[in-house]
This record gives structure tokens, C-alpha cells and sequence, in this order.
DNA sequence: ACCCCGATCGTA
DNA sequence: ACGATCGGGGTT
């Protein structure tokens, strides 16, 4: 079972990212991202809850594009977005609920130090593709998310950039920036 | 085969 | 607040 508090530097495992999206949206706020060799604080992310979600893009069943979604929970879900960017999910919930949290902004911990705020800049700067859908945070020597004891404040707001689904406050910002030391 | 629009970004 | 941008998902 999953103990946030008794670890520190601990891979967030599949335990973690099968609880309720809004859960894993909230906890993932100060985790760390870990992507090829960059490492970056969490500080914003929404859930996206599945049919019962109309911005969600599973509400309305399975596609090609969306299938991962209802696979196992810390999966990625990488879709092409505007014909020009790229967005990294982290799927959720249990195998057939086809929920994910969207990572919308991370604090990065190396050179060059910046905040990739909005899920575009981060996968711009990360160079992830469609190449990098579903690989599993939970096994993967190169990708995963760990608890490094990090906390930070942050708000709920309606999510970014949706036509349906506006009522929900299912968009967490830190409030706060992570102190980076730059040399 | 094709149409339409988007979980964005950068500038104003 | 808004325009640029355009690939490709979903449906024909």
C-alpha cells in the first residue's frame, strides 16, 4: 500500500496513480518528475475523470487515439495537440476507467533552471513525441515520478482552455515557486 | 479521403 | 483578448 509520508525519494508506484484523478491530480503538485535525465517539480496539473467528464477525452468511449486511457493506471498518454504541440498525461484509476491527470507545468531541478509552465513548453523542452505514449512510469528505467518529501501550496481553479466542464475546479497551481539553487 | 477544430502559445 | 497554426482523429 501506498505511504507518501513514511518514504522519501520513493517511485510513485501503480498503487498511487489507481486512486480517484482528483486524488493523484492533487498529490502530484511538489512530486518529481523524473524524464531522461531532467528532473522537474510538479506544479500544475488537471484531472480529466472519464465518461462522466465531457472535457475528457474518453467521454465518449474508446478511440485509437485514447486507448491507453483504459489501460493500467501510470501509463502515459501523450496526444498531438493545435497541429503543433504535444501534451503529457499520466493515466489513472483502475484497468477500464478511462481517467488521466494532465501535466501542465514542472519547476525544472537542472540547467537551465526554468519553469515550464503550460503542457506544451513542457513537452516542447522535453522532446516528447507520440513515441513516448504509454510507457510505464512504474517500470521504466528512464521515466518515473518520485516523492523527494516536497511540498508546496497551491490553489484549484477551473481547468485551462475547455468548452464543457468549466464548474469543476479540477486545475491545481502551486502557489508558491520551489527555491532552485542556481549557481 | 476529407473536414474541422482543438486539454496551446505568445504577443497585445 | 486574440490570432497563428496545421496535423490528424473521427467520421464519411
Amino acid at each position: 500500500m501506498f505511504t507518501k509520508e513514511r518514504f522519501t525519494n520513493m517511485r510513485l508506484d501503480r498503487t498511487f496513480f489507481e486512486q480517484p484523478t482528483l486524488k493523484v491530480a492533487e498529490t502530484l503538485i511538489g512530486q518529481v518528475l523524473c524524464w531522461n535525465g531532467y528532473r522537474g517539480v510538479i506544479t500544475e496539473t488537471e484531472a480529466y475523470t472519464g465518461i462522466n467528464d465531457p472535457a475528457c477525452h474518453a467521454a465518449r468511449g474508446k478511440t485509437l487515439r485514447n486507448a491507453v486511457m483504459f489501460e493500467n493506471a501510470g501509463l502515459t498518454y501523450v496526444y498531438f495537440i493545435y497541429g503543433m504541440y504535444y501534451c503529457l498525461n499520466i493515466v489513472t484509476e483502475p484497468i477500464g476507467i478511462a481517467a488521466a491527470v494532465l501535466l501542465r507545468g514542472i519547476q525544472l531541478l537542472d540547467a537551465p533552471y526554468t519553469h515550464l509552465n503550460g503542457p506544451g513548453k513542457l513537452c516542447r523542452f522535453l522532446q516528447i513525441t507520440r513515441e513516448h505514449n504509454h510507457l510505464d512510469l512504474t517500470s521504466s528505467p528512464q521515466y518515473w515520478v518520485e516523492d523527494q518529501g516536497i511540498t508546496l501550496n497551491y490553489k484549484v481553479t477551473p481547468r485551462i482552455g475547455i468548452r464543457q466542464g468549466q464548474e469543476h475546479l479540477w486545475r491545481f497551481v502551486a502557489t508558491e515557486n520551489y527555491p532552485v539553487q542556481i549557481l
